[in-house]
DNA sequence: ATAAAGGCCACCC
DNA sequence: GGGTGGCCTTTAT
């Protein structure tokens, strides 16, 4: 199978969001990546090990613009996760859930087809890459607590407040 | 080829 | 609340 990798411009930058500073990586293909780090420096390891081919350029005013549109104008710009075909099911199925609303990691193994498979939905879930434009924050566990987030529970938790607004 | 590690769930206590 | 076994994919041996 053809993975679509970051080899157009491949760019990234640190911008500020109503949700802590994030990691932003994105080529000509659209955006690959979406963090949250802890600080700057984790945030570029996480990239180092995703994209290990790949060596992105800073560039803060494309980042910017970008942010903006996410944050400000509630666009959703064009995105290039790259994952298994499991996982893009996964994170497709995700991107079906409208905003304010949550789903259940049960209900998206349903979904995708895989009833059975709740536990490596959960694990795929964990490894969306594009963080917030891939709501993975709308997942939480079936008995009605929160589940995880790769983040922090806080920032889930964040998330879901500013979207019933 | 095999083991270990997961953002889970149902079921028990 | 906490612990166990089962489930399925991914990553590291």
């Amino acid at each position: 199978m053809h993975y679509l990798i970051p080899a157009s411009d491949p760019s990234y930058s640190f911008q500020a969001t109503p949700f802590g500073e994030c990691c932003i990586a994105f080529s000509n293909d659209g955006i690959c990546s979406l963090t949250f780090p802890e600080d700057r420096e984790s945030g570029m390891m996480d990239l180092k090990r995703r994209f290990s081919e790949t060596t992105f350029k800073q560039n803060d005013d494309k980042a910017a613009r970008l942010v903006r549109q996410i944050f400000e104008d509630g666009k959703n710009p064009t995105l290039n996760p790259i994952g298994t075909d499991f996982q893009l099911s996964i994170w497709n199925a995700l991107q079906q859930i409208p905003a304010g609303e949550t789903t259940t990691y049960v209900k998206i193994a349903e979904a995708i087809g895989r009833p059975k498979a709740v536990r490596a939905v959960g694990t795929a879930i964990g490894a969306n890459p594009i963080g917030f434009l891939i709501p993975c924050h709308r997942v939480i566990r079936s008995d009605g607590s929160l589940g995880g987030f790769r983040w922090g529970l806080e920032c889930k938790k964040a998330i879901l407040e500013w979207e019933k607004k």
